[in-house]
DNA sequence: AAATGGTTTAACCAAGTAGTTAAAATTGTG
DNA sequence: CACAATTTTAACTACTTGGTTAAACCATTT
């Protein structure tokens, strides 16, 4: 047994199954590639993961987690809800930039598959909890104007996540290359708050 | 040749083949099940389309105009930034309501193969000009603030189209069922636009 | 009736797919 | 070395899938 080693094997699967799953979904992907890419042959492949759903949902999971552990958390750091949002955009964002596919993967297998998948995304419920009461405290204080908060939340969601998922679209249309994609971002971790900010001001 | 008839057969395969592709993707769509969908036999779905590829192709062409056409219209139809975008995104809310899986299954597709399917959207771009007529008539008039106007498409893309392409997630997390799910949207089509041109109003 | 074109039937093919198996090879461990 | 766990090899299965073929069927038109 391998007990020092740089990347156990079954990591360097789910690494690869992500990289594959993420790029061709779920329908498209195929288990050879996912064991060319980790550099093992199928045998081995299901030696560790018994089948192509137990090591998506594998893959799942983690990509569900690593979207919304980090994120969630500065907005229960802060104990205001500007500087909330304004931390939770550039958070999302950074994030992000680091793995520009992964909202698009997540809504596009849960548009597939809500009732196996559903599961996986309860970290977000917690999050939820933490700006709810982020808002009640702003709305209490008089600060910000009379709106749903729910609302509130899909349009800050909506700010951050749109740009990745409907890149193709986007950067086509603007004729924008990726490094004119990337600098968009960039500016968008101030122009999105602000702009969130601006509307929702007493 | 039957020429007085409600629905010519191309024409109930393309419906049949769209439901499809929707609901599973171009990956997960098979031929037998578009086939059963149109109520015609395997050998005459490829009588009419030569293959998988062709079929798909036709399928996403008329999708992405549906898409398009209307919406980008009632922009034109504006002569003022702040009117269209409220009818905008009321033509945009509607629209979706008919066919709420539409946005989710272009971007998907989109993000797959953006090389070959990337052209047929290029209906957006004339859009993008009347907007951008729009967007300079009211910044020359002092009507707005300072703000690139790339960056207030993509956030009024963003607002309208985010609820659906998430909306597994979205009801999932709020706890809405489909009822509230409309009401939600039905709320928007005057919330959107109010949370917008307050952000940019000078 | 003959011809035409859309439609069905039913079988077929070649390639691909997930998953299995069993034996051999490799590697680390005591 | 001996043992056990990991990994490879290579073949094989059962099934699905896109696509083809050829003959027959049927409704209209000519």
């Amino acid at each position: 047994m391998a007990t020092v080693k740089e990347e156990t094997t079954e990591q360097r699967i789910l690494d690869a199954a992500r990289e594959v799953f993420t790029r061709k979904g779920m329908a498209g992907a195929r288990m050879q590639e996912v064991a060319d890419a980790a550099g093992i042959n199928k045998a081995l492949l299901h030696y560790y993961f018994r089948d192509k759903q137990r090591l998506f949902e594998g893959v799942f999971k983690g990509s569900a987690e690593r979207q919304f552990s980090c994120i969630w958390q500065v907005l229960a750091e802060s104990d205001d809800l500007f500087r909330g949002i304004e931390r939770f955009v550039s958070a999302y964002l950074d994030r992000m930039l680091e793995e520009p596919m992964l909202p698009q993967f997540l809504i596009s297998e849960l548009n597939r598959d809500p009732k196996t998948l559903l599961e996986y995304i309860d970290r977000g419920k917690a999050g939820r909890a933490h700006y709810l009461r982020l808002f009640e405290k702003a709305r209490s204080e008089h600060r910000i104007i009379d709106i749903d908060p729910r609302e509130l939340l899909v349009n800050i969601m909506a700010l951050c996540a749109h740009p990745f998922i409907a890149r193709p679209m986007l950067t086509h249309i603007h004729g924008m290359n990726d490094e004119a994609f990337r600098r968009m971002i960039q500016k968008r971790r101030k122009t999105v708050p602000e702009f969130i900010i601006r509307s929702i001001r007493a």
